[in-house]
RNA sequence: CGGGGCGUGGCGCAGUUUGGCUAGCGCGCCUGCCUUGGGAGCAGGAGGCCGGAGGUUCAAAUCCUCUCGCCCCGACCA
């Protein structure tokens, strides 16, 4: 491919929207510009990275026997509404209407469709299992797009659904996919880490996340530092704790003390002088509609996934003014769990807190010296807290370390969930109606190459990895006026190209600063120099982007050495 | 959805507070000369309903109202 001919227009200056350095450099590299918030075009160099990450996929899944299919972008929403999601993926979901009212949606994942199409032809046992993946536009209405192709509300997906007798074959299909994505990643150039984690709207108990440990990640992880446990911050796991009965001797007396204004932990913290361990928080959620209280130590925050999932409830969110004046008599802020007629749900370090200080259930009024069982009864103890960086292992006698991931992968076992709601049934050997046993598998292919970037970029642009590099190689001559050094150009790029190597000719007549810092900026894997003084001894220079190394060869010698380097890569 | 910021040639910005001549600058773009190992130089040039609508005024990029779009932070942690 010449220079000149291809689609790519670079900029000196980072564009204003871009704010981490994957977009500001795709932006500027010309892979990519914006159409609307979270919604991009690929130009030529952009797509062909994209391409190259999907054909590692491809080659990976087809590897562990998965076939590919396509399925529609546009979904009927009857199917949405017999799983249920289509209230509860909710406005996430871009919902259009066709000319005769019939509602549709974009698809933003695809185990309605799927379950739906196997259900109706696949009827026995003896056709299991079956594992299907497509490689397509997803659609989300995200609450906040950003970060270019790091959260996109039109973003390309590798989804792949697979289909069981029972569990023991889910788990096998499960980790082939689990080594499979460790195998794409790694081809990529890029370390992942897999994480526990939560399954969120995709539903399913079994999952983890592929994990790129970078800054500009979304999510925090929190791994051990002696262990191999991995988890996201929002499912790792609280170690119990139980500080056993609280002798009586050890419990000041119960006492009320005015705090007029003072209704967060701060405030309560400075007014009184205790520190924030020694208050309980209290927080009034509605589960399912009904209010329920949850109690966490005030330095500790709350996680709401563990709280629904202890309660297995539909909905939580916090309680409104209204609901909190009503159950507590007290405005917001003031909440206790002495006297409360509601459930009340604690953390297991709530059994550790002595003369704890609480709300008072009265406006500007809080209780001191408050002892669990002498003043107030729990309905369960659970792991409800927000796991932090510094607490203990889960697994061992380690310390969790924190960092931001960037994820680019999940696998998740579904079980049933899909296949009894859609009602998708085989038969089984000895004739029952059995529902499949679900697995499903994602890959943000373009969430794939911004991650790289964020990973491997310098202060002149990208550094691609040869697998994944729009083009292998460029040539560029330093003057093309030069006869001489055009037509070495001509010729060397002529003999990459039939050698197979996937070359680019910077034909441009550009002073060689431009040419240079556009190779940079695009971030071509290697690069042959060609000047007049190297080219009178009969070498050419080749320049790995990278390291910035610089090689003498002689020019017959160059073809061979870039294709060793491109074998060892 | 809440808060903050921003919309001025393709890109990056100034000008707006305090209304006033033909709306500027850098980069990019076009033409010519010149130059060729890290985004050269000189000369000439094109390109703007100042996001949109309405209003105030002799006069609006600038003031007022509405609206659209974009970016950042937050989204209930009492």
């Amino acid at each position: 491919m010449l220079m000149s001919q291809i689609y790519s227009p670079t900029l000196r200056e980072t564009p204003a929207e871009a704010e981490i350095v994957s977009h500001q450099l795709m932006l500027r590299a010309g892979l990519l510009r914006r159409s609307a918030t979270g919604i991009y075009s690929y130009l030529p160099l952009g797509l062909r990275v994209i391409r190259k990450i999907e054909q590692i996929i491809r080659e990976e899944l087809n590897a562990i026997g998965s076939q590919e299919v396509l399925l529609p972008i546009v979904q009927p929403a009857e199917l949405w509404h017999e799983t249920g999601r289509w209230d509860d993926y909710g406005p996430e979901m871009f919902k259009l209407k066709d000319r005769n009212g019939r509602q549709f949606s974009l698809g933003p994942t695809h185990e309605e469709i799927i379950t739906a199409l196997i259900r109706s032809e696949v009827r026995s046992y003896r056709q299991l299992p079956l594992s299907l993946y497509q490689i397509q536009n997803k659609y989300r209405d995200e609450i906040r797009p950003r970060f270019g192709l790091m959260r996109g509300r039109e973003f390309i997906m590798k989804d792949m659904y697979s289909f069981h007798r029972n569990e023991e074959d889910l788990d096998k299909t499960y980790w082939d996919a689990y080594h499979a994505y460790e195998r794409i990643f790694s081809r990529c150039g890029l370390e992942t880490r897999a994480v526990e984690a939560d399954s969120g709207a995709i539903g399913g108990d079994v999952t983890h996340e592929f994990m790129v440990l970078a800054d500009a990640g979304e999510d925090l992880v929190l791994y051990c530092d002696s262990c191999s446990y991995a988890a996201n911050a929002e499912r790792a796991e609280g170690v119990p704790v139980d500080n056993g009965n609280i002798p009586e001797n050890k419990m000041n007396k119960l006492a009320e003390e005015a705090t007029p204004q003072a209704s967060t932990i701060d405030q309560i913290s400075e007014f009184l002088n205790v520190k924030s361990s020694e208050i309980i928080k209290t927080l009034i959620y509605l589960a399912d509609g009904k209010p329920i209280a949850a109690l966490v130590r005030g330095d500790h925050n709350i996680n709401e996934i563990k709280l629904q999932k202890m309660l297995r409830c539909e909905s939580l969110e916090l309680a409104d003014d209204e609901t909190i004046f009503n159950v507590t008599g007290a405005r917001v802020g003031f909440a206790g769990p002495v006297g409360l007629k509601i459930p009340i749900y604690a953390d297991y370090a709530i059994s550790t807190v002595i003369n704890a200080v609480v709300g008072a259930n009265k406006d500007d009024y809080h209780l001191c010296n408050v002892n669990l069982n002498r003043d107030f009864e729990v309905a369960k103890f659970g792991d409800l807290r927000a796991t932090e960086a510094g607490d203990p292992c889960p697994r061992c006698s380690g310390t969790l370390v924190g960092a931001r991931g960037i994820e680019v992968g999940q696998v998740f076992k579904l079980g049933t969930k899909y296949s009894r709601s859609l009602n998708a049934t085989f038969l089984e050997e000895n004739g029952k109606e059995t529902p499949f046993v679900m697995g499903c598998y994602g890959i943000g292919v373009g969430r794939t190459a911004a991650a790289v970037i964020e990973k491997s970029y310098d202060e002149d642009g990208i550094i691609w990895p040869l697998s994944i590099a729009p083009y292998q190689v460029i040539v560029v001559p330093v003057s093309m006026k030069d006869e001489k050094q055009a037509e070495a150009a001509r010729n060397i790029y002529k003999e990459l190209e039939a050698a197979g190597i996937e070359v680019v000719l910077d034909d441009r007549d550009e002073r060689p600063g431009v040419k240079f810092k556009d190779a940079d900026l695009i971030g071509f894997p290697l690069r042959i120099t060609i000047g007049s003084k190297s080219l009178e001894k009969g070498e050419m220079e080749l320049v790995i982007r990278k390291t910035k190394e610089k090689l003498s060869i002689p020019i017959e010698d160059i073809a061979q050495k870039v294709l060793q380097l491109i074998k060892e890569a």
